[in-house]
DNA sequence: GCAAATGATTAGAC
DNA sequence: GTCTAATCATTTGC
């Protein structure tokens, strides 16, 4: 039996309508006597179900018609029924929820990026972690470091004026549907029970929308840490000296160019950029001169020439005394010149 | 603005 | 762990 029976049956029963009674003639009778109160109710209903598709002024004026009808206590008090025992098989189900681990999750790390809670700073820290994991010079860092704590500053901002927007959107439409449900409960029964349901369902919404603000904001964080930590954003190329330097070594050490440790740490230190900054750049220039020997062939000569140069010049230093040999010479003795065209074995 | 050069990162092999 | 090969992102030179 659905709501609208079990009313019809209530209401008819309330009418005075007896089952033992039907196909009775002196019932009939009665069913005619009592006729009258069975029509109110049959009206009233009638009138209920239209209400919906009216206007809203005369849903309004009926409203009040009814709220007047001199049957409606006796109507509300079978609502009233028929809500206990509907009520009763929904009881129980709806429990406190417990906080949501995804929102505790994005609560912590806003909270850790200075975005949600007490401004402090507005993530210098993470900033400054950064800058030093960057190895930029002091005078980067901090340029970079303002602008980290500008940019963050502004996600909080855009963040918190959003979430204050959510909020009062959500008490504003808690208190519009509280006082729509106060005005209903005039004409159909609901229990404070039930508002505080509602509210929590709405207050359920709302959070929803606010987990995917918070969601959005903690991308946008990501996205600013990472643009400030990923180094190759700060690539700066390495000075002539220093590219001069890992090319002399690289050349005159054409056939095995895979310098030591201890190599790459001198290399390191005449250059002025840390050790792995030498392992990336010998990797790479294997790679790349593997991949094109033709192309190097011009600077392996050159750098070929300048071993050459600079070994004649310190053998004739050395033999000062002595025929000191020219340049040309050496370079031609020792056969550098001519040996890059063969191109390295690299492994 | 575009192509080339270049330093850094990554996955996979050893 | 290192190395290669591929790739990315930036800088440089035109």
């Amino acid at each position: 039996m659905d709501d609208q029976t079990r009313m019809l049956t209530g209401l008819t029963g309330l009418a005075g309508l007896q089952q033992a009674d039907v196909g009775d003639p002196d019932s009939v009778r009665k069913q005619q006597s009592l006729g009258q109160p069975q029509q109110d109710i049959g009206d009233i209903l009638q009138q209920i179900m239209a209400i919906t598709d009216e206007s809203l002024d005369e849903a309004q004026a009926r409203k009040h018609a009814l709220n007047c009808h001199r049957m409606k206590p006796a109507l509300f008090s079978v609502l009233c029924e028929i809500k206990e025992k509907t009520v009763l098989s929904i009881r129980g189900v709806q429990e406190e929820d417990p906080p949501d681990p995804q929102i505790m999750r994005l609560d912590n790390m806003l909270l850790a990026e200075g975005v949600s809670g007490p401004e402090k700073g507005g993530g210098s820290a993470a900033a400054a972690a950064a800058a030093a994991a960057a190895g930029g010079s002091p005078t980067d860092s901090s340029i970079e470091h303002s602008d980290y704590r500008a940019k963050l500053a502004q996600i909080r901002q855009i963040y918190h004026a959003e979430l204050e927007k959510y909020e009062q959107a959500c008490s504003e439409f808690t208190n519009h549907v509280m006082n729509l449900l106060r005005e209903q409960s005039r004409t159909r029964p609901i229990s404070p029970k039930e508002i505080e349901r509602m509210v929590a369902i709405i207050h359920r919404k709302f959070s929803s929308i606010q987990m995917q603000l918070k969601q959005s904001t903690c991308e946008a964080v990501m996205i600013l840490r990472s643009r400030f930590l990923d180094a190759r954003r700060k690539r700066r190329n390495f000075n002539k000296q220093a590219t001069e330097v890992l090319n002399e070594y690289f050349y005159s050490h054409l056939s095995n160019p895979y310098p030591s440790e201890e190599a790459k740490e001198e290399l390191a230190k005449k250059c002025g950029i840390t050790v792995s900054q030498v392992s990336n750049w010998f990797g790479n220039k294997r790679i790349r001169y593997k991949k094109n020997i033709g192309k190097f062939q011009e600077e392996a000569n050159l750098y070929a020439v300048k071993t050459a140069v600079d070994a004649a010049n310190v053998s004739a230093q050395a033999s000062q005394a002595n025929s000191p040999a020219t340049p040309n010479s050496a370079i031609i003795s020792s056969g550098l010149v001519c040996r890059c065209p063969d191109g390295p074995v690299l492994p």
